[in-house]
DNA sequence: TTCAATGTTTAGAC
DNA sequence: GGTCTAAACATTGA
């Protein structure tokens, strides 16, 4: 499941890849996935094969400039006045292809993250949307469960899409200090909630979902189920230092590949093996052999050491 | 066979 | 308006 740090992989992977690229057609293969325009989802749901031929046909020609993230959201930034944005939802992929690595995989890829999942050869059938540029490498938009969404909107609609409007604050920005942390945790108008639930909101803050925050709170020794009003200050600190930790610790291992999260080149991320309560319900606590025990908080579940966490 | 669970985000209900 | 649930969809395991 992408969250911030799986996320901040695929782009740093398709920037690295895709710069300067020229895209020479596109196919697309789920009409409803793509949409030309700064609406929202739902408006293009509904959407028919014209629109993905307009879809396909602003794209032909654009040359990728670069490859940006805001929270969750991938930016492909064209050479025109354009940008695609991307959401990846829950299983969206994205596998990068060119000569080499062709030869290396003979075109076969891990579609999914199971250690016994057979390789695919691509386009599979969840492969949805095909891009290919004039040097010959192809870039394949796969997503088993069709959640993601593929839009184009003009560099001067940009400021009307709505999720990026209303995203929250990016937890790695410089200027995410502490002061607007605590800040927005004061001011957050339902203290009702419990903090996993503040954590995954991404208006309060942007990229962080069910894996990194029952691992931010399992570091801070802070249990999901505490109300955001019954935190201490001291608590505040360091559930704000280890947002920053866990994040980066997760990117520079190149993500958790639970469920369907794969790299651009069909490998899996490392950060799994730092988990010390996601998907741990039921064995021991790494730190004190504690049983981890889950709970539900609004149809999430959430994983805490009930020893650790307080 | 049916059903719950998975998990991001939003639309719609209360 | 806050707050909650269901839904978008496919697969898996009980």
């Amino acid at each position: 499941m992408p969250e911030l740090p799986e996320v901040q992989t695929i782009v740093s992977e398709l920037n690295r890849k895709l710069k300067n690229k020229t895209i020479k057609t596109v196919i697309v293969n789920a009409p409803k996935m793509v949409a030309v325009g700064p609406g929202t989802v739902s408006n293009f749901r509904k959407a028919d094969k014209r629109s993905a031929d307009k879809f396909i046909s602003l794209l032909k020609v654009q040359k990728i400039v670069s490859v940006k993230r805001r929270a969750k959201l991938l930016i492909f930034d064209f050479s025109g006045p354009l940008a695609m944005l991307v959401h990846l939802k829950m299983t969206g992929q994205f596998i990068f292809e060119d000569k080499k690595q062709r030869a290396i995989t003979g075109g076969k890829y891990r579609l999914l993250n199971k250690p016994n999942a057979p390789l695919t050869l691509l386009p599979s059938k969840h492969t949805h949307v095909i891009f290919y540029f004039t040097d010959g490498s192809i870039l394949y938009f796969n997503d088993v469960r069709k959640f993601g969404y593929l839009k184009i909107v003009r560099d001067d609609e940009i400021d009307q899409v709505k999720e990026l409007l209303e995203y929250g604050p990016e937890p790695l920005g410089k200027k995410y200090s502490f002061i607007q942390f605590f800040t927005a945790v004061k001011n957050w108008n339902s203290k009702k909630i419990g903090i996993k639930q503040l954590l995954m909101d991404p208006k309060f803050v942007a990229g962080i979902g069910n894996i990194y925050s029952d691992e931010i709170l399992f570091h801070a020794k802070v249990r999901p189920t505490r109300k955001v009003a019954s935190i201490k200050n001291q608590e505040l600190r360091k559930i704000y230092r280890w947002i920053k930790l866990v994040l980066m610790q997760a990117i520079k291992a190149k993500g958790s590949s639970v469920g369907d999260f794969i790299r651009t080149d069909g490998s899996v991320g490392q950060m799994g093996k730092f988990h010390f309560v996601y998907g741990r319900s039921g064995q021991k606590c790494k730190k004190c052999g504690t049983i981890i025990e889950s709970v539900k908080l609004g149809g999430r579940t959430g994983s805490f050491c009930p020893n650790c966490q307080k």
